[in-house]
RNA sequence: GGAAAGUUGCCGGAGUGGUCGAUCGGGCCGCACUCGAAAUGCGGUGUACGGGUAACUGUACCGGGGGUUCGAAUCCCUCACUUUCCGCCA
């Protein structure tokens, strides 16, 4: 969530930028000031009257110390009106800061400048690809290079039928839609995926966890998956307990509640885990095979950085995900999402899209966000310098350094021969072959 | 699943109604001693919110919430979590 201080004394420009976001604020925003205003009052109030307390209740120790039992006893008389008043305000305070809290709650974050505008994701900046140059001015709803292919390509839920790599009826049958199992060269294909992209984390600087994959309801809020996206995630009622949608999530509660060193900034994470996504209200061609479905893996890469160097490792992270997709040697596409098109927590961010020859169209495969503060305010993530005298909130940074389905998907359908499929050769020493006949 | 014990500052660990934001030890930082280091000695060492240009200062925080009391880390209730033992299991 947004800071209060940034909103108190930025109100115009943070009304601005959220329009951008298509969000309009101005009310909310009026509505956290005159409760800030008001909780100040309160505060003072209330610190006072508890000041004058402390204060009575000493001396009324000391008159009892002293044997003076009486003027303890009409002493005590004062205290009552005032214990009433203080209950009173504290009361009213906790309420002031509970409205502020749950309006900054439903307050995005602000765009960075870099930001483009537009509300849709015809709007979204085609910024890098692959396949050409990019100018200026190129956007989602005006691009159409696409491979020049034009040979017939199966889509890749038929192509793993085919080779035998993954069964979708087997996995209705054991947990229903959107729960694939692979197997064989399948099977060994998430392996070598997982396997590579570990790899390349690790030999980019990042420190390698492995999280659990069930979280407790604080590291829901800590990340913003609760409360809105409630519905989104698997909930084991009995134990109260959430399957991760990402391993954003247990790896970024790491750092909740936590005060950094400096020094130990950029910490840079990756983690490997099955992820979990309900995806209610999911239905067509869309979640076809392997488009969208309830368990997947991923692997992705987490930064907590000093707000200088934040949009320095945002770059980093840009470039070590446009790696993979040129060792995976897929067609590619970056884009800068316009603000509309943005999740309610990122700054900026930038989706990764590879292009599926078979089924025609651009398939996100990453997002790679900066949060600026936005999260690390929600989670109390931060660190504090050599001369500081106060801690200040961290940036936090994720990424998928990759999501594997949809890169399976891109993989076989791009890679298609008449003699079999074609393994990249980054992943022949992970799969052990080269082709998949 | 059964039983017991616990949760205090960066860490260990005291504290069982007032002078406790908290003894002491360790760590860390500063200073002194030293050619330098070690050892030693002295001093410092939390977070949040409010007031103040600042120095500084008020309030809150001893797992969470509630209660008793003029006054709670300390007493009571409640919830959560952790550890140990037994059982079960990999």
């Amino acid at each position: 969530m947004l800071t209060l201080k940034l909103i108190t004394e930025n109100k115009e420009e943070v009304i601005k930028k959220l329009a951008k976001k298509c969000f309009d604020g101005k009310e909310l925003i009026e509505k956290v000031l005159t409760l800030d205003t008001e909780r100040r009052a309160t505060q003072q109030k209330l610190d006072s009257e508890l000041a004058e307390m402390n204060k009575l209740s000493k001396e009324i120790g000391d008159l009892f110390k002293a044997g003076k039992a009486a003027e303890a006893n009409a002493a005590k008389d004062k205290t009552s009106a005032l214990k009433e008043d203080t209950k009173a305000l504290s009361d009213k305070l906790t309420e002031i800061e509970n409205s502020i809290t749950s309006i900054l709650l439903t307050i995005p974050n602000i765009p960075y400048d870099e930001v483009p505008e537009g509300k849709v994701a015809e709007d979204n900046l085609v910024v890098k690809s692959s396949l050409r140059e990019c100018k200026e001015g190129d956007t989602v709803g005006n691009w159409t290079t696409v491979p020049g292919n034009n040979e017939a390509k199966l889509p890749h839920w038929e192509l793993a039928k085919k080779y035998n790599l993954i069964d979708f009826d087997l996995g209705v049958k054991i947990s229903g839609a959107g729960f694939p199992v692979y197997r064989g060269y399948g099977a060994r294909l998430q392996r070598a995926l997982i396997n590579f992209f570990l790899d390349e984390a690790r030999a980019a600087g990042y420190e390698e966890i492995m999280p659990p994959t069930v979280v407790n309801q604080a590291s829901g809020y800590g990340t913003g998956q609760l409360p809105d996206k409630d519905g989104q995630m698997y909930h084991c009622e009995v134990d109260d307990l959430y399957l991760i949608p990402t391993a954003e999530v247990p790896v970024t509660n790491i750092y909740r509640d936590v005060i950094l060193d400096e020094k130990q900034l950029p910490i840079k994470n990756c983690a490997y885990t099955q992820c979990f996504r309900r995806e209610a209200g999911s239905y067509g061609k869309d979640v076809r095979g392997l488009n969208r479905l309830h368990e997947f893996s991923k692997i992705e890469i987490v930064r907590i950085d000093t707000p200088e160097h934040s949009k320095e490792s945002h770059k980093e992270m840009l470039a070590h995900v446009e790696g993979l997709l040129k060792k995976l040697e897929l067609p590619y596409r970056i884009l800068r999402l316009c603000g509309g098109d943005m999740s309610f927590t990122a700054a900026i961010c930038y989706d990764f899209e590879v292009y599926s020859e078979a089924q025609k169209r651009w398939l996100e495969v990453s997002s790679v966000s900066n949060f600026d503060t936005y999260q690390a305010n929600r989670l109390k993530c931060r660190y504090k310098g050599e001369n500081d005298k106060k801690a200040q909130l961290c940036h936090t940074l994720n990424g998928s350094a990759l999501a594997l389905p949809r890169i399976v998907a891109a993989l076989l359908e791009n890679n298609q021969t008449a003699e079999g499929i074609r393994i990249p050769k980054a992943l022949v020493p992970y799969m052990g072959c080269d082709i998949i006949k």
